[in-house]
DNA sequence: GCAATTTGGGAAACCGGTGTCAATATGTGC
DNA sequence: GCACATATTGACACCGGTTTCCCAAATTGC
């Protein structure tokens, strides 16, 4: 008789009069199960407010109900987007949601994260990039026997490891937006070498600029790693140069805010010398003056899709996992 | 035999030829064991690789592993970091950080949260701002028997339940700062009603004001809820008054840098027409121009702290619980 | 050299669930 | 009224660890 502690399915079967099993049966509504039976157990369970321990269960069915989130990403607001939408997912299951920030320059990563899978036994793990683009990594969740889903900007794998957004489509039409406001001479900032994202919003900013039948030489690109200080560093290039640009594209919202922090220490109004466009639309394209022009992607319904890719294959099977961006127009661009 | 799966304590006790017990001595550093018995049987974990399955030793010892991170805040970076904070503290062990965000102003915010602590039966939960403020809801932890620590800006609770930074006399230090540079009229935007930090944060202003005789009237004063764009209103109104202030501290920055963009609308330079202070150091500091002097709270520390308070509470009784804060100063303020 | 005391390690129960399979009612066809 | 199919439930082993209890071997004291 312990008084202390809560309800276990023993407390249950013995005040309700049936059996372990019976209670089991209640709990996991299964169908062959008498009406009065079901009701006077699941009566027991609500006067004791009884909650299955998920430890017991876990152990039991041999697998435990733990979604892991393994990233590296420089931009917080969207990792916690992230882990905002695999809640959505799981909310309501006995799902839980456990994170591993991890340091992809580790010389331990693989041992690290290889370790952290071991140890937690999870169901099922999300990555996030620029991990996600890592096809080693991917190779070792395969070798672990880990179910996986990858986030990523273009195809690194089967649909039913993925979520993707079209990066390449949505800078395509956010360049060619800025064709049709007249600009001529539209700048790119790289994201960093290595980046798979990064690769595809080049391209589609080289698509554009083709399409147009306008330059789209070295001498209006310049490279960032997807942080301020490089961004400020990348748009002062680009503006100090022999034919500046009139508008820049920029591969995120923080080296956006870095180009326009650069053309303003040298004297340049944003919009009306420069017009400029990030991509991401994270806090920051509205915190700074003017408000970025940007491209937002649908992360928190990404992470949903992802979570549900892990939690029930079958039904997710029928989702979509391309995701379409939104192209946001504000007032840092201006017809030239 | 199974050769499918990973291995278990019994694969490691027959292959060393021990008991089971042996094992879990081995494991558990029981000192009542023979030097050559524990050798024979690290070797064949080693070679097997093998890791205690958590599920079960969750629950044998009546307890699982788990750390909860229970939050609503708006300011992703922080969240960010105070969970790298816990990772720090929990880098080696077996336990995990799970993750939960929630939305305070939901009418069913305490039935989701009990429902998260019985389902999972964490080992113990951290709460982060504003939620670390409301008192239902720590006796709400207490009622549960979860251990809980509480991260706050001012004392809510005993040492083992909080980890806290002093915010009053941060902001006190920054204010004197403005003071020395010739300020004499310093204008305050409130963090929301209800933030236990945005009263520390009103209160440390006000006592700065006063030592220095300065007037820390209502007409200086104008009130946000942490977001820009509402800082960008309070700032509207400062800089709009009678007699506008040349300085102002905002208690967070994205409200500063909301100031900066109303300032800018205005016409006015900053920081030659008026200087701003923010509070948190938070990446938007250094992304806009001029970069912001503020506060910084070395919130990770705190997070490990934190965490080090849940896992071993002996050991963490003697850590500080009360965390300095660093005074960061940028262009964003100039001598008057 | 023998009893007393450590020390090392094993057997079995247990944590709280689930799977298998058999047992017990109930209903059906003749 | 009887053999048989079917619906409902329980007994028991098991998941992979830990704890309790106890015994055998090794060491010590005399």
């Amino acid at each position: 008789m312990k008084s202390t502690g809560q309800p276990t399915i023993n407390d249950v079967a013995r005040i309700a009069g049936v059996s372990k099993k019976t209670v089991s049966r209640v709990i996991n509504r299964s169908p062959l199960l008498n009406q009065a039976t079901r009701e006077k157990v699941e009566a027991v369970i609500a006067e004791l407010a009884y909650v299955p321990n998920p430890q017991a269960r876990a152990l039991a069915l041999r697998r435990n109900f733990l979604l892991g989130l393994i990233h590296d990403n420089p931009n917080a607001q969207m990792v916690l987007n992230f882990q905002e939408g695999v809640l959505d997912a799981i909310q309501g299951t006995e799902f839980a949601l456990v994170v591993r920030p991890v340091d992809r320059h580790s010389p331990s990563l693989f041992d690290d994260i290889r370790k952290f899978i071991e140890q937690q036994r999870l169901y099922g793990v999300m990555i996030l990039p620029p991990l996600s683009e890592n096809d080693a990594l991917a190779a070792l969740f395969r070798e672990l026997g880990c179910n996986y889903v990858r986030m990523g900007s273009a195809p690194l794998d089967d649909a039913a490891h993925l979520v993707q957004s079209n990066d390449r489509q949505a800078v395509r039409d956010a360049v060619a937006y800025l064709v049709a406001q007249g600009h001529t001479r539209i700048g790119l900032v790289q994201g960093p070498d290595g980046f798979r994202s990064a690769a595809e919003r080049e391209l589609g900013w080289h698509d554009a600029m083709e399409a147009a039948g306008l330059p789209h030489g070295p001498d209006l690109m310049a490279r960032g790693n997807y942080t301020f200080e490089t961004g400020r560093e990348a748009g002062g290039k680009l503006i100090d140069a022999a034919e500046p640009p009139s508008a820049i594209f920029a591969s995120n919202d923080v080296m956006a805010a870095g180009v326009l922090h650069a053309a303003r220490g040298r004297g340049l109004d944003v919009p009306q010398d420069l017009s400029i466009v990030g991509f991401d639309d994270t806090a920051i394209a509205t915190a700074i003056w003017p408000p970025l022009t940007t491209v937002r992607w649908p992360i928190r319904t990404m992470a949903r899709s992802a979570a549900l890719k892990l939690i029930d294959p079958e039904a997710a099977s029928g989702e979509q996992s391309l995701f379409p961006t939104d192209f946001i127009a504000r007032a840092s661009v201006a017809p030239r």
